[in-house]
DNA sequence: ACCCGGCATACTGGATGCAATCACGTCGAC
DNA sequence: GTCGACGTGATTGCATCCAGTATGCCGGGT
């Protein structure tokens, strides 16, 4: 038995799968369509099937897995409608967050956050890309005391991944280029503790890569709902 | 109305009492911080422990369920601040869900709507009035194709549903004459076709039973409980 | 050649039983 | 008298086993 976690320590195994399963997900180790087998997770993580269909039901929840009684269990899979409306709904939800990260973004924190937009200009690889900019992003939203509206947010991000993975080999280099000036430019507005402005730029980001997603309707399951 | 649904042969029980829980939550039947067993619900909803067990994990990503490990399980209470963070989000959102909404806004429904705000003048019964009360916003957000945004406000509304029940009980005349010269004017707002008019209307409507939630800290548990 | 019905198979959904873990009450020590 | 340790009961977590259902194949009929 290729047990990895040999002892379940504090955790459940169910909440150790759920986190495996979304993480292979996310990864893109599993593509939007694909059918799941409970038998097959149970065998891949140790366990048996009771644990995997707590797992699965956890990530449909999410958003993540699509159930069908008595038949099976998808990675969700997402129209460009209904893509786009995740990034509409980002598009209101995270310069909230945003404001409520300002009086957490200290000098090391910005700091941080030109390291990494840096870094995202010299990468070559997609999932490196993918993760820097996930970082980026989520280190300007370390609002603390609540967890409400961050969750919100992770949510959504994980439920456009395979989109966005799909895009990024798509994008040429001058909107590449927007992409990154946005970023700096949410950093130029955090040092000088505009958050006005911070709020707008990171709207107009969202708001730029939905748009750009939508004029490539290629990477998107045809209307039918049919799929592998 | 809550359809009991005595015979779901097709669906799967693990559903049937995931739906019947969140009911009982929703309905006021469990008060937050309630602990809840396994064994209690598997009798009295008819079945084992595993579709109790499945339905909790969904609960509990919905927000209404909170799990620990090897503990048990209870009824999610919220801090001042979470329902505040909710209502902040709720305010971003349901503009956006009612601009999607525009275009399914026919004479019938606005008349409906009506009717529903008026019904809910004369609801002497906090319950009553708060079904209308969610009717009633409902009944704006029909937007068709797509799910996501009307879900997610749906689950907002949800987690949120005991305080505004407990808050509902508090408020004076004033503020409830308020209140309802809002959704009149939302109406009125909606058979113009105002719908800028409309999404201002609902922000300030959310807006403002957020501030007065905040002046009813008595209704929320003390900061103590280790929440998640 | 195509369509339809029966059957075999594989997979999911659920029930029961057992091990593990935590809460709580009691007892003993300081 | 108060604090800490221990044992017991209750409850959760998981594995195995069984039933129900959807899917695909094969044969017969048209």
């Amino acid at each position: 038995m290729p047990e990895i976690t040999p002892t379940t320590r504090d955790g459940a195994a169910s909440a150790r799968i759920a986190e495996a399963l979304r993480r292979a997900i996310l990864s893109g180790e599993h593509e939007p369509g694909e059918r799941i087998v409970q038998e097959d997770l149970a065998e891949r993580y140790g366990g048996s099937r009771i644990p995997v269909r707590e797992a699965l039901r956890q990530l449909e929840t999410e958003g993540l897995v699509r159930l069908v009684a008595n038949t099976g269990a998808w990675v969700q899979s997402l129209t460009l409608a209904q893509c786009s409306e995740v990034y509409q709904t980002r598009e209101r939800l995270e310069p909230l967050l945003l404001r409520h990260s300002a009086e957490y973004l200290t000098d090391d924190v910005i700091q941080t956050l030109h390291g990494l937009a840096q870094r995202m200009e010299k990468a070559e690889d997609i999932e490196e890309f993918l993760e820097l900019d996930r970082q980026f992003h989520f280190a300007t939203y370390r609002a603390e005391g609540t967890y409400v509206l961050r969750d919100l947010v992770t949510r959504l991000w994980n439920t456009t991944q395979p989109y966005r993975r799909a895009y990024t080999g798509l994008v040429d280099d001058e909107h590449m280029r927007i992409f990154h000036d946005d970023h700096h430019m949410l950093v130029s507005a955090l040092r000088d503790g505009d958050m006005k402005l911070a709020e707008q730029v990171v709207a107009i980001h969202i708001r730029r890569t939905r748009v750009n997603l939508e004029r490539h309707p290629e990477i998107f399951p045809s209307p039918n709902p049919n799929q592998e």
